[in-house]
DNA sequence: ATCATTTTTTAGATTCATCTAAATTTATAT
DNA sequence: ATATAAATTTAGATGAATCTAAAAAATGAT
């Protein structure tokens, strides 16, 4: 069985593969998991052997297919108590990450089915990111930056992809939620900033905000 | 900060403490957490030095104040949780305990007193044993058990002295929950086993069931 | 192709939580 | 009171997960 740490380590992999699309590196991995090169290269020497990821000295490492298929079971109770703890405990999205990350290590498979039937089958977590479903499939849908779109361009929002406390609150601030239909009104040459409708109403945002925005254009 | 480890020390003395109510020893902790008793010497001198139990040397260990109301933080997650479980995710009474030893060392203040109030503040877990609440008190009440029983006496099932799934499984069997009114209709002599009511039912049971279960009288 | 820089790995140490085996203390039985 | 047994502690070892410092490999710039 998988420890804490292994899983966290699976986890990241799974995460910054995604972004990159080539094989992760050693200091990659040290910096999102705030730790050492070198606790990292002993890591993945471990998971190596029992096959958990397919690592290169020098190289780099990927998942292999068990690694993969653990960490989205990770993934999948990490998303669905998301949910649980928005929709049921009354928490705001920017403040379920910290305690998801304790109840995903959480192991029972009864615990993890009968909460997804509990909250429903849930496809979506409170960012927006993708729930894998009970055989670990993920829906894929068009998503594309605000920063992306041009003007007179709509669509409506559905993920982040900064998903910190600090971006989160921003939004809320914003009034921007899942659900917003945002609208392009004009874009300044200059610094590529933005006046955007929100539902309605008028907002100017930054490129640094338009860029962790994903929207589904309509 | 406590370890998990830590943590299942300090409950362990607790539930020890409670039913002998004398110091615990080094032996009895080292069967109830299935280890030896030179790994919980070593650990409660950790606790010792760090001021969460009082332990004397071949004397063995009782809590601190400091230790007792950690202790009650963990209870009361695992029973938060248990409750959770069955009443919302469909769990049985015997299906609870070792997911809810998992659940109790997440650490979050905000999720034990959302979870506390969806729950509606339960004063009982899923066995009748009492949750401590926000301020970590107990509630308390007479409960005796049932092999204590004269003839004819009555009284309300109210909890469970052993709560291993075996045993709950038995008295499902026996159609025995919490809040079953119970009534001795006979003792035998030779070996002390009882014909009971259960709700008006008839039905015979041992002296060991008997004696774990609780009731409180009518 | 060579050298300097950056990245990665290795070597060796540390802390926690555990173990076994040996030593010590306490309890008990005559 | 002594001796035997039982409980407890100490000593020394191990594995997981981390660290720092040093060595080795890869990168990339002339
Ligand atoms: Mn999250
Ligand atoms: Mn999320
Ligand atoms: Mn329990
Ligand atoms: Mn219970």
């Amino acid at each position: 069985m998988l420890s804490r740490s292994e899983e966290n380590y699976l986890k990241a992999i799974f995460h910054l593969r995604i972004e990159k699309n080539s094989a992760v590196s050693t200091t990659e991995l040290a910096e999102h998991l705030n730790t050492k090169p070198s606790s990292v290269t002993d890591m993945l020497q471990r998971l190596n052997s029992n096959k958990w990821v397919d690592y290169r000295k020098y190289r780099g490492v990927i998942l292999s297919r068990n690694g993969e298929q653990a960490a989205l079971k990770i993934i999948r109770k990490h998303r669905l108590w998301e949910v649980f703890l928005v929709e049921h405990l009354n928490f705001s999205w920017d403040e379920v990450h910290e305690v998801a990350e304790q109840l995903e290590h959480i192991q029972s498979e009864q615990l993890t089915s009968s909460l997804d039937q509990f909250l429903n089958f849930p496809k979506y977590d409170p960012h927006g990111d993708p729930i894998p479903d009970a055989t670990l499939q993920l829906s894929r849908r068009t998503k594309k930056l605000l920063s992306n779109f041009k003007r007179k361009e709509c669509g409506v929002c559905i993920g982040v992809k900064d998903s910190s406390a600090d971006f989160l609150k921003v939004l809320d601030r914003l009034s921007i939620s899942l659900g917003s239909e945002i609208q392009i009104i004009d874009i300044e040459e200059f610094d590529q900033s933005m006046r955007i409708a929100v539902d309605g109403q008028q907002k100017y945002i930054s490129t640094k905000i338009a860029s962790n925005l994903y929207l589904n254009p309509i």
